[in-house]
Parts: C-alpha cells; structure tokens; sequence
DNA sequence: GTTTATTTGTTCGTATGTATT
DNA sequence: AAATACATACGAACAAATAAA
C-alpha cells in the first residue's frame, strides 16, 4: 500500500472511532505530515482522497472537515458497484434468477449506436434477462445487452452471481453513464415482481465502459419503488 | 486563474474542439508538459481535475483517455446545481412561484434533528413552498426548510429566482446528500402539477451543507416523471 | 481597521517505483 | 528485455484566504 493510502486509512480509521468528529476541524496538513513523518504533498492527497471517498471537506483558509453523514448505507458512497456488491455492503441476502440468455439478433438502432456497434462490423451482442431478489423478495428485473468480446464461452449458469465480479475477471470496468426515470408497472413487470399494474417502478438505463472509454453494456433495469431509492452526494464544485 | 486550470481549460477545449475525442489516447504527461511549459505535477493536476469533471479517464502505464458521454445534457455532469442553473445550462426558461413562505413552528422531529435544532436551543426554522415551471410547464412543487440564519430579513419574493444564487451571498454551499424514490400523484399534487392522481413522481430528499459540514436546509421535492429524470455518472474506485 | 498568524492552494525540480506494450 | 507512461514521494517556496489579535 502506498504511503498516502496509509495515511488516509488512518485518517478515515480516526473519523469513524469519533477521535474526529462531523463539523470538527482537522489538525493542519502541516501537524499531519510532522506526525505521520511524511511531507506535506503526501498529506494532501490522503486529504484527496477522503474527500473524493466524501469523508471529508476542505475550506481554503480554514481547514477540512468531516463530512456529515446518515447512518444509513448511502450506495453513491461507495461508488460505482452491483447488485450483488451493494446487498453484501448491506448484509443482505440477493439471489440472481437468469430468465433467458442468448444472442441479440438484430440489435436494435439505440443499443447498437451506444454500444459501437456501427463502428465495428460483424460485432455480436448478447442479451442477459435477469430477476433479483433482496431477502427472498423480487426486486428488480434487469435487461442486459452485454458485447459479447467480454462474456465468450460463459452460460447462462455463469451470471447467477455477480455480473461485474465476472466481467472484472476480463477487463477493468471504469465507469457507467445512468438515468434515473419514474415510471408505472405493466402486467408483465407486475407478475414478475409481485406487484399490480400501476404501482410506480424506478427505471434506470445506464451504459458501462471500460478505463480506456470502450462500452462494455447497456442496462435497462427496473426496481421495485417501495422498496429501493437511489441515493447520492453531490458537490458543489466551484468552477 | 491558477496554471493548472489554464492548462485542463486548453485540454477542455480540445477535446469539444475534436482534436482529442472519445477513447482517443492523450499525448503523454511529459509531452504536455513540455508543450505548456509547466511541470508535469500542473499536467498531473490539471488532468485530475477534467477527471473529476468527468471528462477524462486514466489507465496506470496505458495513458489517459478522452471519457464517452451522450449528446444530452446530463445534471450529474455539472455538479450540485439548482433548479435555475440546469435550465440556463440547458438553454430553457424556468420561472419560480412562491406558494407560502414563513416560520415553520413545530419543527417536526426528523427535519429538527438533521438541521442540528437539538444542538441548538432556540434555533428557528423557516419553510418555502414553491412551484417551478420548465417552459412554462409545471414540473416541480418543492417544500424546503431552511435555517432562519441564512435567510434572515428576506421576504417570500426574494425567493422567486434560483435559492442557491441567493444563499451563496451568504454562505458557502459545499455539498448535498439526496435521494430518489418513485411515488404516485396524490390530488393535491396532481392539481398544482397539471397531471392526475396516479400519475408517476420523482421524489427528492435532499440535505445541503456548509463547507465546515453544517446544515443548511432541507429539501422535499416532487418532480414530474414524464418531464425530468436524474443522470449520473458513476466511477469504480478500486478502493 | 490593520496587522499577524494560521491554513490551505499552487508550483517547481528531482528521483524512484510500477504497469503496459 | 527495453521503452513508454503513469504513480508515488520529498523538499522548498510563495500565494491567497481566513480568523484572531
């Protein structure tokens, strides 16, 4: 582990014993680097990193601070991370039903111009349809356009589990693009989540690439609103 | 402006420009550094910051890349802003009317204890109920409590242009912590939003702070789902 | 109200380590 | 194995913002 890494986990070890409270100043970057016996840039980027992790805030000219925080789990917090990840994060049981896989033939207009489709001839994509559930109940139902370069040779047994654990064992996953919509249960999604016509449903569409800005995925999910909401920390950023 | 964000401004402008595009490899560190004659470190923290901004992604010993994003405008893109700062950003007329303005007396518990009222005795609260047009349709009818201190002296039309503008006169806004629920259109709502009852919602918690973590206020917004939804874009932080 | 001390912000130069091709 | 590119780390100095004397 590199040196700045040590000291944000020690930093981030004190905010959660309560040795730096929400709303208390830290000690300077200058008492930090003379303590940990490292120089003050080394400081810095621990601070960095807390406050990209949003542990901490800084303030020029006045110091930096603890973030305050719910006790609740806060899924923006950690990043992006699955289904699978966040109920594990929970200590939550989730079960994965696969409910078809195969090739996506034709890949329609949308799926195809965001997934690079037209850019590289004979390219094939493959569609995973999947329910999952949260402590025994349904939960979400989730359309998966995966290209299929990252999932050769897998079955459909194989996406049970944990789609980016599986994913990350063939390419480094950087980012995903989302967009979180309101919408209203249809007969279909109403038996596949034990639900009625009508009842509101968050839709999320959203796109993940790879470190390089390759697409890997396109997702289309739809989560149960009574019993998931997205949550977030947003920055006001001074540019 | 610091040499640093002269340099990630040039490099912005690159890539709107075309010059680098998406999962186009930058020039390396060294070579920028040589071409803007600054150190490496401003390179380094000048591409830290298009991070940030979401505009560029890196890979240890590949190089830095130039991040995928779609046409549309995407809210997570520019940070926490307002209501009125997203319609400017998006070129489109909003307009604010204030509903009721006035002392919120009892605080009731959860709003009291996530605005720090128990810490501080005597602390008043103030509530502001508004609805936001988009293009002269109604989209939002937002109930906000906000700390007496950070509005003291304002009347209910000061309030109809964009709150963030008129806080940061007085106070530092650093960040805020949300959360987005699905729900149905209940009579009420639907008479202000021009809809029906049954009618999908975006519901909004939101917390803004101080940049030394205190509470400002606290936000209940509703949202149309058949105008708005909430885009992001999420980072795996190998963490 | 001005000065002074404190704290974060910026920038350079230099050296060495690690990951990828 | 070598070249390239990013990652880490140190020391030093000055600038800018804030708060307290």
């Amino acid at each position: 582990m590199a040196k700045f890494e040590e000291v944000a986990d020690a930093l981030s070890h004190r905010v959660r014993d309560g040795i730096y409270t929400t709303s208390q100043r830290l000690p300077s970057e200058y008492d930090l680097a003379k303590e940990f016996g490292v120089s003050r840039l080394t400081v810095r980027k621990a601070i960095d990193l807390l406050i990209r992790k949003q542990l901490l805030v800084k303030s020029p000219g006045k110091g930096t601070y603890v973030m305050s925080y719910s006790d609740k789990v806060e899924s923006g917090r950690m990043g992006l991370q699955g289904f699978t990840e966040a109920a594990k994060a929970y200590g939550k049981e989730s079960r994965t039903e696969v409910l078809s896989f195969g090739s996506l033939d034709p890949i329609p207009e949308e799926i195809g111009r965001v997934l690079g489709c037209d850019q590289q001839v004979h390219k094939t994509v493959d569609l995973l349809v999947r329910r999952r559930f949260w402590d025994e109940e349904p939960m979400t139902v989730e359309h998966v356009a995966i290209c299929h370069e990252y999932i050769d040779g897998l079955k459909a047994k194989d996406f049970e589990g944990s789609l980016f654990a599986l994913l990350e064992k063939r390419v480094a996953i950087a980012y995903s693009h989302q967009e979180v919509e309101a919408v209203l249960m249809d007969p279909d999604l109403a038996a596949l989540l034990d639900g009625k016509k009508g009842d509101p449903l968050l839709l999320v569409h959203s796109v993940t690439y790879t470190a390089d800005a390759k697409p890997i995925l396109y997702d289309i999910s739809y989560y149960r609103a009574d019993k998931y909401s997205f949550k977030s920390t947003l920055t006001r950023d001074h540019v």
